[in-house]
RNA sequence: GGCGACGUAGCCAAGUGGUAAGGCAGGGGUCUGCAAAACCCCUAUGCCCCGGUUCGAAUCCGGGCGUCGCCUCCA
């Protein structure tokens, strides 16, 4: 029943520990908000929504930060490229964000701090750093010097001075070391700064995860998450500077989500295959969204093609059919003895036995598709209420953690859909097939589904 | 070039020593006026290839082939 995770450091699943019984800490790596969101901002923040609420369904009280970048050079090139000034491009984006991640059903962190407001913070961070010879001043910028970590390169698997052989161009002179990353960037002309020790100047990328995420959770928290693609430099530079600052990790579990591929292709900004998420959610909804985005195990590259997405709504749509069937049943009555029963009692322990093995949806929607077959069973072999009443039960349990249950179902008694529908009935029970069938077709047009049972026909949309 | 990950059916995808989950697509049936939905059955004697360890390997080890990633902004 212990949860299991995998640990980019140690390059190992081990159980999970708390640092503090009951108490789960998380940190991850937000945006850099200068430009619209894509799938690869969507995923690692679904992915973290579906850990969190795990987490708290196995009763941990979780703190999640989760910070936005809005201070570096991208920002800044764009803002000059637009003529805006950049607090306003992030304040634009930040907000775009957000609500992105309300139709993803995300729950909004604990803290959202930012870079531009947790300064003071980062100064202070990298003073001690000099103080502790990890860092040195030099014309105006700070640098953090890597050869005073022994274990610099740990994180990423790579050996310091093999990883700088012949590829880096040096363009910061002053550097003792061409390995060194600036902790403090002195000021260019007509650029945003902050006053320091050092002079006129800006946080460089990689302090403000360690000074917000210790500011925010303490010296020592539970995960530090981000997307694969930050595993160097951005990580092992964090955990740098941490070791530095505090004498000892302040991470206990690295976790990090495998990369959106495009044909099996990484997505990324200098191949411009990107997609937006304001592209997708023309054609898909969040939920289909959401849910695709776990349906792979978290680790793995995640191929984003229409097929793919299509072919997992229509599997996605035998659930929604099943809840609708169910939504209004009342609790299951007496138990009968049957497979299917076995199977709908049973499903809970088996669907968060999948989350506890290092969260893996993938699996958990194994169980879940298994889930609505057995009920379906249940409803066929005529016990439908029983099979009902606990189906129920288990589409709100797994909803808790994967969030796929539409919002609120709309119904099929739209006062014209009630009218065909009574009309066709006539039709149908006049043997005048055509016109049943002509109805029919109206009703699907209209966005309906139209069931026909032995307890009658039914009519009902699917959320989309 | 250095380091790392991965290679499971037509497609997507779980599974890290005990005899291949699940989804989509496809075939056959039941039900139905017909269709849809749902249910039942079928669809990998085999998990890239070749060796090895083991009573037993998709799972461990060695070699090969292939794909992808990081080393540069990226979630």
């Amino acid at each position: 029943m212990a949860i299991r995770v995998y640990d980019s450091l140690t390059r190992q699943t081990r159980p999970f520990e708390p640092r503090v019984a009951g108490r789960v800490s998380i940190y991850t790596c937000g945006v850099t908000p200068y430009d619209q969101s894509h799938v690869g901002h969507a995923r690692p923040a679904v992915v973290w929504d579906a850990i969190r609420r795990h987490l708290m369904r196995r009763g941990y009280l979780v703190t999640f930060v989760q910070n936005f970048t809005d201070i570096d050079d991208k920002l800044i090139r764009r803002a000059a490229e637009l003529g805006r000034p950049v607090e306003d491009l992030a304040r634009q984006f930040i907000l775009e964000y957000d609500r992105l991640m309300e139709q993803l059903s995300v729950m909004p962190p604990d803290f959202a701090p930012q870079v531009t407001e947790n300064i003071d913070t980062i100064v202070a961070y990298i003073q001690r750093l000099v103080d502790g010879g990890g860092a040195y001043a030099a014309e105006g910028s700070v640098y953090f010097r890597v050869k005073s970590d022994p274990e610099y390169g740990k994180l990423s698997g790579r050996k310091l001075d093999e990883m700088l052989e012949g590829v880096r161009v040096e363009l910061e002179p002053e550097k003792e070391y061409p390995g060194d990353f600036a902790l403090w960037k002195a000021a260019r002309p007509g650029e945003p700064a902050w006053p320091s020790p050092w002079g006129e100047g800006r946080p460089g990328w990689h302090i403000e995860c360690s000074a917000m995420s210790q500011r925010y959770l303490g010296d020592t928290f539970d995960m530090h998450g981000g997307g694969m693609d930050l595993l160097f430099p951005h990580h092992e530079n964090e955990r740098a500077q941490s070791r530095a600052y505090l004498g000892h990790e302040a991470v206990n579990l690295w976790v990090h989500n495998g990369l959106i591929t495009r044909g099996g292709v990484k997505m990324s900004k200098s191949l411009k295959n990107g997609i937006t998420m304001a592209q997708l959610l023309e054609r898909y909804s969040g939920h289909v969204l959401r849910t695709y985005l776990l349906s792979v195990h978290y680790r793995k590259p995640l191929d984003f093609e229409g097929q793919h997405l299509d072919a997992w709504q229509t599997g996605l749509e035998r659930i929604y059919r099943l809840w609708q069937d169910v939504e209004a049943a009342p609790a299951a009555g007496a138990i009968v003895a049957a497979d299917w029963v076995e199977s709908l009692i049973h499903f809970e322990e088996r669907f968060l036995a999948a989350m506890d093995d290092d969260f893996n949806t993938a699996k958990a929607f194994g169980e879940l598709f298994d889930m609505v077959t057995a009920a379906h069973r249940g409803i066929d072999a005529g016990y439908a209420d029983l099979a009902k009443g606990l189906a129920r039960r288990n589409l709100l349990a797994a909803d808790q953690v994967l969030r796929f249950l539409p919002d609120r179902t709309e119904s099929g008694d739209g006062a014209l859909a009630e009218v065909l529908l009574t009309r066709r009935n006539q039709a149908r029970k006049q043997k005048n097939f055509a016109l049943a069938d002509a109805l029919r077709d109206t009703l699907i047009e209209a966005g309906y589904e139209v069931l026909d049972g032995p307890e009658g026909t039914r009519i009902h949309r699917l959320p989309q």
